[in-house]
Order: structure tokens, then sequence, then C-alpha cells
DNA sequence: GCAAGTCATATTTTCGAAAATAATGAAATT
DNA sequence: AATTTCATTATTTTCGAAAATATGACTTGC
């Protein structure tokens, strides 16, 4: 892997960790030290980040962590259930048995990790998180859209960032929910009922963005910082 | 302006236009004497157009003009009817008067335009494109969605490439009848007939997408090269 | 004849310094 | 006291060369 692709992926982890923070500007000298490189590969990293929405820049004065904010995250969620539903239409229309297949194996999955991560460590939850974005997008895999398949990643990507608060806590009741939510949304949609798991997918999300909302009016400093 | 905001503006135009072929493989010294300027505000550039899929690459073999085929205008032309749609119900329902100017402005300005552009120059062209672009931008512009929007962009960049072999076209019955469908958008629009609105949007990019497909099967070769 | 290894060349990637620009703060002016 | 000017410093942007890697021709052994 090249410098650069280094730095993309260690950055990319650090804004939606939070770890950097929202608004935070990002200074060459001091990511050229804190990730070991030299500016080249950074600038590659940054630019490839702007385009992504992650970074926002002006020219001459820099980069910075893209800010956060409630009506954004409003807004991805409603694009999110547009592009995904339109992608699990499809996909239900047009899977064949691979497709089938990998909706099973990305559930087992998910269940398994899902069950465990409730006392986790970190590299536990970098897996739920893997395993969570495998399993949406084997839903829709089948989907034959390559902009779709696009949109829902850079989509993801953007609700992380909102969803990472969520995802420290370790409430098992909470985990045992959303476990339920996919196993219902995988069964309609393997049972080719698009109707209702277009539903099931809409509900998933917009409870998310809920609970999402609930918990940054009780503790708005979190993120928004 | 920057030599990196350059050198993007400059690789955009290149490879919309066919100026650069598709599949062609940029090689970084031909670009630094193309454009007059060192390797590294092109390869910021080549990083904006890649996380944009103008542009493909791969590590350490460099960068290359993104390919064209027909499964992919078809499916850019269908995400786009969906995106479109959905901002456009979104504008209908939400747009205010500012919303409403900015239709009829724009699309005054693009009957202006499109009169005097079958007997055209590359510049004429060019403000023709963009008054088109502004015009469809101005259906949407009250969708209040940042993410639909800049979807909006993506596609329609994307779609400009397959379109543009099209636009050399002289034709004036063709000039005429495009015309005819964005004033009866417009229309629609302004009327807040959001069903109305959203069918005669799609059957434009749609007439479009198979005139395109039409063109392409008798020369094949204009673009795919 | 053909596959695997080896060297020379072409190309990308990265660095470190120089150039260009913005931000800061002190002195001068109104 | 507030504003402008100007130098100083901090920061981004760009360049040119060096390092790392890929490509292609050529040889060698089978």
């Amino acid at each position: 892997m090249t410098l650069a692709e280094t730095a993309y992926d260690a950055l990319r982890r650090d804004i939606v960790r939070g770890v950097l923070a929202p608004g935070k500007p990002l200074r060459m000298a001091q990511l050229s030290e804190r990730y070991g490189m030299g500016f080249s590969p950074l600038r590659e990293a940054l630019n490839r980040l702007q385009a992504e929405r992650l970074v926002t820049s002006i020219a001459l004065r820099g980069f910075s962590v893209a800010p956060l904010s409630m009506a954004e995250m409003w807004d991805t969620i409603n694009t999110r259930v547009l592009i995904e539903q339109r992608a699990l239409r499809l996909s239900i229309e047009l899977g064949d048995d691979d497709w089938e297949a990998g909706i099973v194996s990305a559930l087992h999955g998910l269940m398994l990790q899902s069950a465990r991560a409730v006392e986790a460590n970190a590299d536990e939850q970098k897996l739920l998180e893997d395993r969570h974005r495998g399993f949406h997008l084997a839903l829709i895999a089948g989907c034959g859209s390559s902009w779709l398949l696009e949109f829902f990643q850079r989509l993801y990507v953007e609700a992380e960032r909102y969803r990472y608060p969520m995802l420290q806590q370790r409430n098992v009741e909470h985990h045992r929910d959303i476990q339920a939510e996919h196993a219902a949304l995988s069964q309609a949609t393997l049972a080719r009922d698009a109707d209702l798991a277009c539903d099931l997918l809409a509900e998933h999300y917009l409870r998310t963005a809920r609970f999402i909302e609930a918990q940054m009016a009780a503790a708005p400093q979190a993120q928004t910082a």
C-alpha cells in the first residue's frame, strides 16, 4: 500500500470516529508529524476526502474536518432511504443465487459479532462495523447499478460519523432490537417481498436517526464541538 | 486561482469533451508539458477527478481516463431520474418565490442562447451547456437537500460525457424539440403539478438517452475508442 | 521453442526546500 | 481610540530531484 492510501485510511478513520473533531483545522505540519510522512501523500488523501465531503478546504487556507449538523443528518438519512429502497427493489427483482447466499452469510457473521460486541474492545468494534456495512451492502448488492452502490457507500460513511457515539454504548437490549430488525429485513428480502422490505429498511434507519437526535439533544457537545 | 484548480478545470473539460479519449493513460510527464505545470498540482487534480469517477487509477501504475459504456450510460440516466424526480417533488412542495424566479430566469436565458447556438462557435457552445445545466439545477434548487444537489451535479457531468457528440450537431428541428420540452417542464413545475413535471422530466432524459444510443450504434468509435 | 530470471529504462510516488500567500502584531497616522 | 501600514511569522502550494516500483527486452536453462 502506498503512503497516500495509508494516509487516506487513517484520516478517514480518525474523522469518522471523531478523534479529529468536526470543524478542526488540519495543518500540514501537524498531520505530517502525526502520521509520519511528508506533505505529498497527505495532500493526496485530503483531496480525496474533500471530494467525499469528509473534509472541507479553502484555497491557500488549508483543510479542516467537515462540520456536522442535525439538518445534515436528516438529509443524509432521507437520501439514504431513497437510494437504498430503490437498490433493494432492484435487487429483489434481479438478484440471483449468489446474492441470496451473500445476505445469509452477511447476516450470520453480523449476528455472531453482535453477540460478542457488547463487551467489546476496539478491534471487535471495528469488525462489527465492517460486518454491519457488509450486511446492508449484501442486501442491495444485486441491484446492478454502480451509481446506487457508490452513493450507498458515500452515505454510509457520512451516517457513520453520526452513529459513532451510539456505537460506544454497551446496551444489551438495544443491540438485541437492532439484531431483530436485521433479521426481519433479511427475511422479507429473501421472501422477495419488496414493499415490506422497503418499509422495514426505512423504519430501521429512521429509528436510528431519532435515537441519535435524542442523544444529541441531551449531550450536544459530544460531536458538534 | 491555484494551479491545482486550473489543472482540475482543464482536465475535466478535456475529459468531458473527449479531447482525452476514454481509457487513455494519463502520463504525468505528458500532462506536465500539456498544461505547463509540475506534478504536484496535477496529482491533486487527478485525485479529485478520481473521486468523481472521471478518472481511474491503479497504485504505482498511474491514472487513465475513465471508460464509457452503454450499460453505464443507462445506469447514469436511470439514477438521474431517481434523484431529480425526488428533488423536483421536494422543490415543488417547498420552493419559495426565489426558486420560482430562478426557473423563469434560467429558462429565459436558455431559450435566448439556444436560438443562437445552432450556428455556434466553441464559446457559445460552452455558454449553452452552462445555461442548460443552470436550468435543470434551477428546477430542483428548492429541494433543500445538499446530497440530492451534489448527486445531481455528479450525474450531470457524467451524462455530459455521453451527450457531447450530440451537442456538436447543428440540427434546428432537434433544438426546437428540446426547447419545447424545457418549456413544458418549466410550466408544469411552476403550476406545482408534481406528477406531470416528474413524468416530463423522465421522458426528457429517456428521449436523450435513446437518441445517444442510436447515434452510438451507428458510430461506436466516436466515444468508446 | 518456452518459461524464468536479470538488467536497463520508463514511470510513479515521495521528499525537502523554495516560492507564494495569509495571519499576526507592532508602530504610525487620523 | 480606531484605523491603516508594514514588517514578521506561520502556513499552504509548487517545484525539482531522489527513491521506489513497474515495464519490456534480453539472456539463460530446460
